[in-house]
RNA sequence: UGGGGCGUCGUCAAAUGGCAAGACACAGGGUUUUGGUCCCUGCAUUUGGAGGUUCGAAUCCUCCCGCCCCAGCCA
């Protein structure tokens, strides 16, 4: 068995049960439900989840909701679907705000230890007593008050005697820490409002960095895996753990995601959704799991793209090329193929009988013979790619012109004989002859053909409609432009190109949203939740990987 | 320029003092009724730089350089 390179948070865990810190692992996936979740996100589920499983750990799926202002509902059951839709299950279902008051109790303990007071300091003051990095804080005048005062103060916070704003309760640390985090964090802020779950029960509110270690500890977290960023962040965790003297977590930190072409900060998926840019959180061109599941991504393809790219301190910046590789290699292997064509142009087949359909063996999957074979019909009036025909071919074009002679896929060899234009010189139909003897797509004489072309027959046949979706953006690095801001403005104006007049075979009517196939030569496709019965509705999840496309732009 | 991190192929990423894995990308070739898949071949004399320790250094030491994060009553 070839053993793969354990990532550094997996060696810790190793290394804890080699010692006998702990014979049982316990993660979590912590999301703050105010909005969806992304490929991004799909790094730490699949790390959190993978862990447990590796381990025969748990791991529980905990909604950090401790800001009522951005939070909603809404994002709650979407998180919940897209965890399950990438195939984890939870041990247990928490909600921050299920611990506030345990929360509350334990402010007022570190307040009776004297090691948290009530300060009055308005936001712009609180600003100005902290410092600089480069140069130490200030005590506030309040960080005296006595443990009475504080105690009635704090009750008083609770009991909404107070407007926002004018009070918080912060941790007595060091205002000359050269760890900004350290200097007196604030522990509760003063929010009249409305939270999606506790209702009006709070008007305060306890901050990110006294709420998670609480909140990991109560479910003895025994690994903490988070984002590089909370890295300055760990002494504060572990400070309240300590004076708290609970059960101590331990906080990992590792690089997020980045991807070229894309953009992952909510932040920024929020803007182009909001700004109408992309129609809504599951357009098939967000990074978002609901957006890439609309795609007909299979959630097997992030899994493995997830344990593809690595866990690692180093910010990095994965090619979307790698993710786009691991698309393919799993649709490759379970889509059936199916004929369609994008851009149709009718093909007569001069000789062959105006009332006859035959049909031919297609094979389902030449990946997976177990998908068997079905019949296609076929008949003297085709449909073929616009594009596999030119009048004027080079010598490296491998599809149909004048005189030559090509393959129609598991059909017969045709040889073009003539082709038919409007006024406008636009090819309206091609004429062909077939050989009779090449039933299947072979010739008895032995004779070899450079080009097989895919094709559907006229009247075995429906339009659709195909929405081809591209890359996003335009450039590798979205967020690099020039005035540093507008990343809209690299937004790719080709990323979605509608054509309503694809022709498929007529089999796929009976196919319902969700459905993913292979057009052959064409790239992978999925029914979109649009289609209705006057139009089915697919999606271009992704090409075909195209060396003629290559070999054409090489050329130029 | 305070603190915390990080520098290994174009992009990810292994190597834990003993001869720089692998994947993607790229380039070339073979097979092929998808210009797909698959298969072969090539792709870091060198690990941000300079010194040092050592029989031996990407790994240890020193100095330097570069990049990221932290000054929300966001997470």
């Amino acid at each position: 068995m070839d053993e793969k390179a354990k990532d550094f948070i997996r060696e810790i865990i190793d290394a804890d049960i080699a010692s006998g810190k702990h014979s049982d692992i316990t993660t979590r996936f912590p999301p703050e439900p105010n909005g969806y979740l992304h490929i991004g996100h799909a790094k730490s589920i699949c790390t959190n989840f993978g862990i447990a499983q590796e381990y025969n750990g748990k791991c529980n799926l905990r909604f950090d909701d401790t800001n009522p202002v951005k939070e909603d509902i809404e994002y709650v059951d979407a998180i919940k679907h897209d965890v399950e839709w990438l195939g984890f299950k939870w041990s247990s279902l928490h909600f921050a705000s299920d611990y506030f008051e345990r929360m509350y109790i334990l402010a007022e303990k570190l307040i009776g230890m004297g090691l948290a007071y009530v300060c009055d300091l308005s936001p712009e003051d609180t600003r100005a007593y902290r410092g600089f990095a480069s140069k130490p804080g200030k005590n506030s005048p309040f960080r005296d008050r006595s443990i009475e005062e504080n105690l009635d103060l704090f009750r008083r916070m609770k009991n909404g005697e107070f407007p926002e704003g004018t009070r918080t309760l912060r941790a007595k640390i060091d205002m000359t820490s050269p760890t900004m985090c350290l200097r007196d964090p604030h522990m509760y802020r003063i929010l009249h409002r409305d939270h999606h779950r506790t209702g009006s029960t709070w008007c305060i509110y306890p901050m990110y960095d006294f709420a998670h270690c609480l909140e990991d500890s109560s479910e003895n977290i025994t690994h903490s895996i988070c984002t590089l960023e909370f890295e300055p962040n760990r002494p504060l965790y572990n400070w309240y753990l300590e004076k708290l003297d609970i059960y101590r977590s331990r906080q990992i930190e590792f690089a997020r995601l980045n991807m070229s072409y894309t953009v992952l900060s909510k932040r920024n998926l929020r803007t182009l959704v909001e700004k109408g840019l992309v129609n809504g959180w599951d357009d098939p061109r967000m990074p978002t799991l609901s957006g890439l599941r609309r795609r007909g991504v299979p959630a097997d393809a992030i899994r493995n793209f997830c344990s593809l790219i690595g866990l690692a301190k180093r910010n990095s910046t994965v090619d979307v090329a790698l993710f786009e590789h691991s698309i393919r290699e799993k649709l490759n292997k379970v889509a059936p193929r199916v004929m369609s064509v994008m851009n149709p142009v009718k093909l007569v087949i001069e000789n062959y009988p105006e009332d006859k359909t035959e049909h031919f063996d297609y094979v389902v999957n030449p990946e997976d013979e177990s998908a068997g074979t079905r019949p296609t019909p076929f008949s003297r009036e085709l449909y073929i790619e616009r594009d596999d025909f030119m009048e004027d071919p080079p010598k490296k074009f491998f599809r149909m012109g004048p005189g030559r002679e090509v393959r129609l896929r598991y059909a017969y060899l045709v040889t073009c004989t003539a082709v038919v234009k409007d006024e406008d010189g636009l090819i309206t139909e091609i004429r062909c002859t077939y050989d009779p003897d090449t039933r299947g797509g072979n010739a008895p004489d032995g004779r070899r053909v450079k080009g097989t072309l895919h094709w559907v027959s006229a009247a075995h046949s429906f339009p659709v409609e195909a929405r081809l979706y591209d890359r996003l953006f335009n450039k590798e690095n979205p967020m690099d432009n020039e005035d540093g801001i507008d990343f809209t403005s690299n937004l790719n104006p080709d990323s979605l190109l509608v054509t309503t007049n694809c022709m498929v075979e007529d089999h796929m009517r009976s196919k319902t949203p969700g459905f993913i196939c292979q057009f052959e030569r064409k790239g992978y496709f999925s029914i979109d939740p649009d289609s209705t019965s006057e139009k089915m509705v697919f999606n271009r999840t992704i090409t075909l990987r195209d060396s003629w496309k290559k070999l054409k732009k090489n050329k130029k």
